[in-house]
DNA sequence: CCGATTTGACCGAG
DNA sequence: CTCGGTCAAATCGG
């Protein structure tokens, strides 16, 4: 339940958030029209200036709320695309530069993804198995905590420069469950994860299955692009309602962020926001997660960057006002309804 | 032998 | 100084 002081939080939030969309796209129209650097400058400013404004507003709820705020529910961006895009920009700002430079050293106040999984039927490895391959760098025994906490990165953190991490640590309160805190997107294109299923340690993969080369063999998938590349413009982001609305082919949806999102509250076992629709009987999942996949705002409003368009444009300050990125699009075969899970919804300047 | 995990050491942030 | 995150040598197992 929302009380009276959450109600005014979030006014002022989403206030702040309109504002904030309304100097973003300003930024763009300015980017047109070739206006000085002196006035894009300026916008940018003002831009910085609103965000911060914003984590202040969620900060004076819940600490855990700020941060909420600033990377909502969020499977961060990986710090090498930002180096990647930043080379390929060509000249850009010397924020990503750092980000490429100290890339080990900012991985820690990178923003996170914390889920909470429960061991099902399945056991222990169905339910940590997020379809990634993933290998175990350190173990950590955490104080005040009852389990220790394992960390893993992605397998093809070396062969393809894929900087994905993920924290794994028993709940104390609930043996049956997990955490999980993912950071940094995968670049690899490995393994495209059914959400049911997941990630697990190597070494509970040979627990459960002997046979690691088929393992390897079998978790090599490709995302599906073709879906994303059919994802259509025409997007509309509503602050004031906190709802995105768009078409997937011939299908128009609206997407309205439930009270968790709005009221920044913390509910870590459901990661997912921005989900609407009813629960389809019959659903394809599609995870998308590892792909290029990120909304940008334009003067036609929310609009997805393309895959192949993302490393070059998603970065440059005039193109990139506001990002979000979607990590799950759920399909309804039968019905034709789908939703779309936002993972992030941030601002890159 | 090779690849993966374990584990103590090290480093940086707070 | 403490603690979380990472490194890398040692160890394990197929």
């Amino acid at each position: 339940m929302e009380n009276s002081t959450g109600c005014k939080h979030r006014s002022l939030l989403l206030a702040e958030l309109a504002r904030a969309q309304h100097l973003a796209l300003q930024l763009v129209a300015h980017r047109d029209q070739h206006s000085p650097i002196e006035s894009f400058k300026s916008l940018a400013s003002n831009i910085v200036s609103s965000i911060d404004k914003l984590i202040h507003i969620a900060g004076s709820s819940t600490s855990e709320a700020k941060q909420q705020l600033a990377f909502p529910n969020t499977v961060p961006e990986d710090p090498l695309r930002s180096a990647n895009k930043d080379a390929s920009a060509g000249n850009f700002d010397s924020v990503f530069q750092r980000n490429c430079n100290n890339l080990s050293k900012n991985r820690k106040t990178l923003p996170k993804k914390k889920i909470q999984v429960k061991v099902g039927s399945g056991g222990v490895a169905a339910a940590l198995d997020d379809g990634y391959s993933w290998r175990k760098y350190g173990n950590k025994n955490i104080l005040g905590s009852k389990h220790s906490r394992s960390y893993y990165r992605c397998r093809d953190r070396n062969t393809k420069s894929c900087f994905a991490t993920k924290q794994v640590q028993r709940s104390d309160e609930d043996p049956r469950a997990f955490d999980v805190i993912y950071q940094g997107t995968h670049t690899c294109c490995r393994g495209l994860p059914v959400p049911t299923t997941a990630s697990i340690s190597a070494q509970e993969r040979r627990q459960n299955q002997p046979d690691r080369r088929l393992q390897n063999d079998q978790r090599v998938q490709q995302p599906n692009k073709d879906l994303l590349m059919d994802f259509q413009t025409g997007m509309d982001l509503d602050a004031h309602e906190s709802s995105l609305s768009f078409r997937l082919g011939s299908v128009t949806a609206k997407a309205t962020m439930p009270e968790s999102v709005n009221g920044y509250s913390s509910q870590p076992s459901k990661p997912d926001n921005c989900c609407f629709g009813r629960s389809p009987s019959a659903s394809e999942l599609i995870d998308i997660s590892g792909s290029p996949n990120q909304l940008c705002f334009s003067e036609a409003g929310l609009e997805p960057l393309a895959s192949d368009s993302y490393v070059s444009d998603s970065l440059t300050p005039p193109n990139s006002a506001v990002d979000a990125d979607i990590t799950l699009l759920e399909f309804d075969t039968q019905f034709g309804e789908f939703s779309v899970s936002c993972s992030n919804l941030f601002y890159t300047m």
